[in-house]
DNA sequence: CTGAAAGCGCTTACAG
DNA sequence: CTGAAAGCGCTTACAG
């Protein structure tokens, strides 16, 4: 590889001359006819500066650290990284991707690699909105689709509890009065109850009574979506209208309807949550649903890591969801 | 940050031995008990070594590079980044992610991104099964899921061919005579091509005769899925089986079954392509379908590209995919 | 068994 | 406008 000493020699010029030419320093303390000649000997010898001595003179290296919760073991984690990585691009930033692997040791290690690599800012990503445990020697870190057991670290998640009030509402604005909520048993997922007190407020504000028979969980696999649809839609007064945990649940709720012989939209409404276009756009109908803010949480961090912008004093971001319509939703049908 | 330098001078010795002693090699070189000291005052210092300077001295940063090809906007995605990652740490490498964005603007920076950061090799990782341009100077480089333009690089990739000739040969073992293949207008997917001729392998060593008008194209989505389905599906001689080009395709062939009240297994067999579980697992009753060994593939390269002993003359490895069966598929019914 | 010193490739404060 | 020199934090070949 060359390095700036042969490129300096070659336009017979020093190194420090050399060096703000190429930086783009130039302006103002070095000729233009030297800074042309300079570039001209770069350019014809493939010159590539070396990061790792920059980084190493400047102390900065311009990379962002991404430790990831088993984040890539989830179908969510594709936006997010791909966020990371065309915002740090754009930026002109580097990304280095660690896992935390899940266990407390391999934490200990992406964390030591981290510092290690000396990166400039850190996203600590969670595969789904949790708390999670950011580790004390790390700084200039953020805490991705979750929110730090730490006070002084900013977290962005998305706002869950207004989501789902909006997505039932989207169903009582149709026409509906009684609103299925199939969700999941999952342990430590927070979404469940953010998502069931949005819901149970939709219902309230429409001045609708929240009936917890309607509320049905179901264990987190296709055997329990099925299950916990097969509850509700088998009911004597059957629900017009189900509002779902996520995507997953709404495929459960798909094939039972099919099973009872009901139409969607016709006979019932449905309407998900995540929207994984892989589950979304393979329902027939395409399925309705709330769109996570996954690539917008993960571009607006990047941005503010980078730019030292981060609300101060720190506090955890709530950003929007957008609900897509796609034809799982109509109004009741005439009783 | 805690220098060596700081170190050595707490343990009252000199860098190069606080230096032999914490990077491993002091055995037969430095006194037990001075290593043993050097050790504590890392310790209680919280000394993490320097990666950049390490590497700069050293000319090796144990780092991959993966340059993707717009490899995050696809599902496949996951499992390829998870086991460049996984295999990485455990083999004490880091990863540092680049995508080329697509074009050659993007592409080119990619690369001196990653010459840049020094990394000791790269995958280059295509988003599906293709040949790649890999840039000339890309050094201890091998394409992740295809085919370098280039004769000195290794690829590895799914082996299509054997991968549709068994999940066809699994129909034909069950009974199946009338086998439909449905597939996709993907121009530049030269799996289409490959997997269509593996289902005609299969079929003709089976002495069945191939026939064309049970090889259905439709567009590249699901709409041009439930089309195709719909053509087959309503031929007067309606096959008893289908192999599909990909689980999303498959799914489009459950609908169109829904229509037509096709029970799947009993009245059609039906087998996918991918495995991509939020599909396959997801329809009712879940897919059988050929895995892709994305997984075992990006292992593979990257234990060979820190190894130094992928295969030399360089050539295209293709990794056997297995079928995964989950009952979409029974015996023909009676006719 | 241990240490002094050179050097990896850059950038920057300083001198001219 | 340009250059000589120090220094970022390590590792290693060499001397003792």
């Amino acid at each position: 590889m060359t390095t700036l000493v042969e490129v300096a020699a070659a336009a017979g010029v020093s190194t420090a001359t050399a060096s703000l030419v190429l930086s783009g320093k130039d302006k103002g303390r070095v000729s233009r006819k030297t800074a042309e000649r300079v570039r001209a000997a770069a350019d014809s010898m493939a010159y590539v500066r070396d990061a790792l001595a920059g980084g190493m003179r400047n102390r900065r290296t311009r990379t962002i650290g991404v430790l990831g919760e088993r984040v890539l073991s989830t179908p969510y984690a594709v936006a997010m990284i791909d966020a990371v990585l065309t915002t740090s691009r754009q930026l002109g930033w580097s990304v280095l991707l660690t896992d935390s692997g899940g266990d407390e040791e391999q934490t200990r290690r992406a964390v030591r690699e981290l510092q290690s690599r000396r990166v400039d800012a850190i996203v600590h990503a969670a595969m789904y909105h949790q708390e999670v445990h950011v580790a004390p020697e790390l700084e200039t870190v953020a805490v991705l689709n979750g929110f730090a057991d730490r006070e002084d670290v900013v977290g962005v998640v998305p706002d869950e509890v207004a989501a789902a009030r909006e997505a039932t509402a989207h169903l009582i604005g149709l026409g509906h009065r009684r609103i299925a909520h199939v969700t999941a048993v999952s342990p430590g997922v927070i979404a469940v109850g953010l998502r069931r007190t949005g819901y149970e407020q939709a219902l309230t504000e429409a001045g609708l009574e929240a009936d917890d028979g309607l509320v049905v969980y179901g264990e987190d696999d296709p055997a329990g979506a099925d299950a916990a649809a097969r509850t509700v839609l088998e009911r004597p007064d059957r629900p017009t209208a189900v509002f779902c945990f996520k995507d997953a649940i709404a495929a459960g709720v798909y094939r039972q309807a099919a099973r009872l012989g009901l139409r969607i939209p016709e006979d019932l409404s449905v309407v998900g949550f995540d929207d994984l276009a892989l589950i979304s756009t393979n329902l027939e109908p395409p399925l309705t649903t709330m769109r996570l803010p996954h690539y917008a949480m993960a571009d607006w961090l990047v941005r503010g890591l980078v730019a030292g912008d981060l609300p101060d004093p720190p506090r955890t971001v709530r950003f929007h969801c957008r609900l897509v319509g796609r034809g799982s939703t109509a109004p009741p049908p005439a009783p």
